[in-house]
RNA sequence: GGACGCGUAGCUCAACUGGCAGAGCAUUCGACUCUUAAUCGACAGGUUGAAGGUUCGAUUCCUUCCGCGUCCA
């Protein structure tokens, strides 16, 4: 059925158009599937091209010149003269004017033209020109039909504005609105200026399991599937991680990889299911490194996609080159809420009697603090990070040395074992990297992995899970290895001032709408 | 998972305290050979997200469900 009786008669009505059309073009010998579904139409350049090369040309110069194009694009606007009339071309989100005159294009053409609907797409051959008003246009002498719009456009002055619907038809909101576009295209500059800036440094591009035996590299529930032949079950990845430092103990010194995890969890502003991260591994680096190349990188992009570094991000004016550097327990002291009394010391993060005495305090002071009985303190200390401090990360922000309950794959802290050589940054009020240096000894491993069993066993279920063969790998000798991951999505909103990772994303995970879009069930005989 | 908000024509939106469901764009027909949110004239377009309830009467009030959004966890 279709989504309305409306639709319907417009879809009736656009194939007796087509059959007008195919009417039209047996004139000229042409096969109905030629005058209606033509397979090509040769261009001499695109709409963005033809604007680039004569913009710059006064009336006077076109006139004289009449320069000849040949150009295509889906029709966004038709305005109707009598015998003549007015229409803009769109192409990769670019428009340009043409003028068909009855006299110019003959009765046939203009016949053509007037079977013409917003949303079809048709090949212009002409002469560039300029109107009256100083608009640059293209003086048509050739219409050729190039493929029908059955349904009807949105709205031409407000576009598609309705958010569910612009996801759903990603295709239609990224035709009428063209800052999606602008988004996207921006979102392709991020990745490319991702691969400059490692490739120019010596790192291998790989492509690492996204289906594996058992997903580790990250604290999150997976999806599960199952390999009919094998007959097998296996996890979508959370993260490529483990593999990556895999082929760091095979010798490749300096990976990265650029591609989808995915997350069983909440969906939210910042959350969708599946998202892009950059992870890159580095022999003989350390976190301090990392600090480096972070602080290094995000200008670089930047500057690569937006030509600055400085972004404007939901009201805050954000400089990516200038970099704050906390400690967690800095950052928790120094957000500490008056309500919760005197900030803490140094020494109250030491065991979990004086962490738990930090959550009382802030019980008190109503901050809504999770927090499970019998969890291990390092685990509270960076809940309580993320609830004081989170927020008022909008300026780039490295937070560092974590806790060691909350990262089971990074190196400790040489004179302070409860610690790990670990951190993350904050842009915008929210976590964009995470990077550490990595633990490198299988013993060590191992029992990390059997601390995160036991917190599984306690209920946890994004506990890490034991990886055996990760541990044999270790065991051959992994350098002393740093590494970090970034996600794109979110700094692609940062750099596009994107509220919702739904707007980075072509095509989020949306709930199956109850009715059918577009289902068509009518009898062709 | 929780709180709040939204859902009316293909699109963008109205509809007062519960009283005949409307407009603009798009569509259809007509006029117009430099228009650009073209203009002018005429026509058509509705299961008000779904189901139930209160009421003489529900787009409006109540309940449940569905979808989306924002904030929180």
């Amino acid at each position: 059925m279709f989504e309305s009786e409306f639709e319907e008669k417009m879809w009736a009505l656009r194939q007796e158009k087509l059959q007008q059309i195919a009417a039209l073009g047996a004139q000229a010998g042409l096969s109905t599937l030629e005058a209606t579904y033509p397979n090509s139409f040769s261009v001499s350049a695109t709409l963005d091209q033809v604007r680039a090369t004569y913009e710059p040309k006064s009336a006077e110069e076109l006139q004289a010149e009449k320069p000849e194009v040949s150009v295509a694009g889906r029709l966004m606007s038709i305005r109707g003269q009598g015998k003549a009339g007015f229409a803009h071309l769109q192409q990769n989100g670019v428009r340009l004017q043409i003028y068909v005159r009855k006299d110019e294009v003959g009765d046939r053409a203009f016949e053509l033209y007037k079977l013409l609907d917003l949303g079809d797409h048709i090949g212009v051959k002409g002469y560039v020109f300029r109107t009256r008003t100083g608009e640059l246009s293209i003086h048509a002498k050739e219409i050729v039909f190039l493929s029908k719009a059955m349904l009807a456009l949105p709205d031409k002055f407000h576009g598609l504005e309705d958010t569910e619907l612009r996801y759903r038809q990603r295709y239609v909101d990224l035709f009428m609105n063209t800052d999606v576009r602008e988004v996207f295209v921006k979102r392709a500059a991020v990745l490319r200026a991702l691969r400059k800036f490692f490739d120019a440094r010596g790192y291998i591009e790989v492509e690492t399991p996204m289906m594996q035996p058992v997903a580790g590299g990250a604290a999150a529930r997976p999806f599960v599937t199952h390999h009919n032949t094998l007959d097998m079950p296996l996890f979508l990845r959370i993260a490529p991680e483990l593999y990556l430092k895999r082929l760091v103990v095979g010798g490749m010194d300096r990976v990265y990889e650029i591609n989808r995890n995915f997350r069983n969890e909440g969906i939210s502003t910042r959350h969708n299911p599946e998202f892009t991260m950059l992870e890159f591994y580095q022999a003989y680096a350390n976190y301090w490194d990392l600090m480096q190349i972070t602080e290094e990188i995000i200008p670089f992009i930047a500057n690569e996609v937006n030509g600055t570094t400085l972004t404007e991000f939901m009201g805050h004016e954000i400089d990516l080159s200038k970099w704050t550097r906390l400690s967690m327990r800095e950052a928790i002291i120094k957000w500490w809420p008056a309500a919760a009394g005197y900030a803490p010391a140094m020494s109250d993060f030491a065991d979990a009697d004086t962490v738990f005495e930090l959550v009382k305090r802030l019980r008190t002071a109503e901050e809504n603090l999770p927090y499970v009985a019998g969890e291990p303190a390092g685990k509270t200390i960076a809940t309580i990070f993320e609830t004081l401090a989170e927020v008022h990360l909008i300026q780039p922000t490295i937070i560092y040395d974590f806790p060691l309950a909350v990262s089971p794959l990074s190196k400790v802290k040489p004179d302070e074992p409860d610690w790990v050589e670990r951190f993350e940054f904050y842009i915008g009020g929210f976590e964009v990297g995470n990077a550490f240096s990595e633990l490198n000894d299988p013993d060590d491993q191992r029992r990390r992995f059997e601390a995160q069993l036991g917190e599984r066993e306690r209920g946890d279920d994004e506990a890490h899970q034991m990886d055996a063969d990760y541990v044999r790998a270790l065991a051959y000798g992994l350098p002393p290895t740093g590494g970090e991951g970034i996600g794109i999505d979110r700094l692609t909103m940062l750099l596009t001032n994107s509220r919702s990772i739904r707007d980075v994303i072509l095509f989020p995970l949306l709930r199956p709408q109850a009715k059918p879009i577009l289902e068509k069930t009518e009898e062709e005989s």
